[in-house]
DNA sequence: ATGTCTATGATTAGGTG
DNA sequence: ACACCTAATCATAGACA
């Protein structure tokens, strides 16, 4: 087989649109996009002859701007200097505009701030959990994307362990459930199945899919199918 | 030979950036540039999860922006960063006030979409966390003795929703890794299967291991076997 | 003014220095 | 952090609807 290793690069990659999770590579993506923004921006000014403002807080709050014309320059010396808390007249001259809001935007406004708080409800409940899993190592918190194939062997492994001693365990019920029933046909039985199956159709849940394994003998269950990564 | 007035099209030509003379085509690439801007800046906001506004004014001075998680709020920070300036900034900031409320509901839409989007994307990630988490508040590190059935289903559940998104993650990794080889008959699989077969043999891993078995439908790879809790 | 299409130019993810 | 490199993805000029 030809070694995989063959190319010097292997180019862009496609990434999903949602938040990194690698620190250091979002640090990189991060200047890399901001530029690229500020580039369009500035293209978009040239050719079109339109005035364009920027402002981007970064991921450290530090913030970015870009403005042309005159923006820019004015722009630039917020940022050089320094933290301060003063909204005072900045504000009330916001707030000004803010009476012209007309209605249709303010029913958008509705939506989106209900949307907002739900994906912000969302992001702070991932981090959590994603902190959670850091502090106790819970491998399986991690996101799934950045795991290399070692890792997820390992992961794999982890898995299987634990969902044995599911098997075990669920079994072990069964029985004790079942002593006090009357005679049930059916064996204890308790399997780990394809994901697919639980949320799309499945022509039988019992049919044994295509190129998948029952494994009939009770109190012996564990991924019901073949082995093999690769 | 081929006659060169063949295709089609001629595909996207190279342009100067410099002030657009035709001024229906300068409309064009005015609105086609600005989505292109604000869908990047809508990337950088999701993938960095950072605070972007923009603000365009039209070639016919009309405004349009782009804000998340709202333009007002973003500018607020950023006038109030420099007291000193307020006055001069009075102006710039009516400026750019009047531009978004006069946009509000276009910008409005805009942050819309991209929370929507990024909605879709949190809430896919999340659910097996989600699931996780609610499973109890440690099961994984608990003894799984001790869980009854309730709890063994849902466990049941996150693990296949993990072992999924394991299977898709390993099979992304087998196609990238793959498509640099040269006609390789097999396609991507990644299979869950029992832990004692696991590390009994691990070959060379572009190798398909022998003894496997192979389920041939292609990037649809779960655990192997049916389903059914009792 | 926005959507579609195609061919092509431009951007950039992942490396490396 | 930045610049450079490659190869792939993405954006978009021009034409049309």
């Amino acid at each position: 087989m030809m070694r995989k290793t063959n190319k010097s690069s292997q180019g862009r990659q496609k990434i999903p649109i949602a938040k990194i999770a690698k620190r250091t590579n979002l640090q990189v993506t991060f200047s890399k996009r901001r530029s690229g923004l500020f580039k369009k921006a500035s293209e978009l000014c040239t050719l079109c002859g339109v005035e364009v403002a920027i402002i981007v807080f970064s991921p450290a709050k530090k913030p970015y701007s870009f403005g042309h014309p005159e923006v820019d320059s004015l722009l630039d010396r917020f940022l050089a200097r320094n933290p301060n808390f003063n909204i005072s007249l900045a504000d009330s001259s916001l707030q000004l505009g803010k009476a012209h809001k007309n209605a249709s935007a303010h029913e958008l406004n509705m939506q989106l701030t209900r949307i907002s708080n739900q994906v912000e409800g969302e992001r702070k409940r991932g981090e959590s959990l994603d902190k959670m899993s850091k502090a106790s190592e819970c491998w399986w918190e991690n996101p799934v994307d950045e795991l290399g194939l070692d890792e997820l062997q390992i992961l794999k492994a982890a898995m299987e362990d634990l969902k044995k001693n599911v098997n075990d365990q669920a079994n072990r019920i069964w029985l004790e459930s079942s002593n006090t029933t009357t005679g049930n046909n059916s064996a204890p039985f308790f399997v780990m199945n394809n994901a697919h199956h639980l949320f799309e159709s499945s022509p039988s849940s019992d049919q044994v899919g295509s190129g998948s394994i029952i494994i009939p003998s009770a109190y012996d269950i564990g991924f019901a199918g073949n082995i093999g990564l690769f």
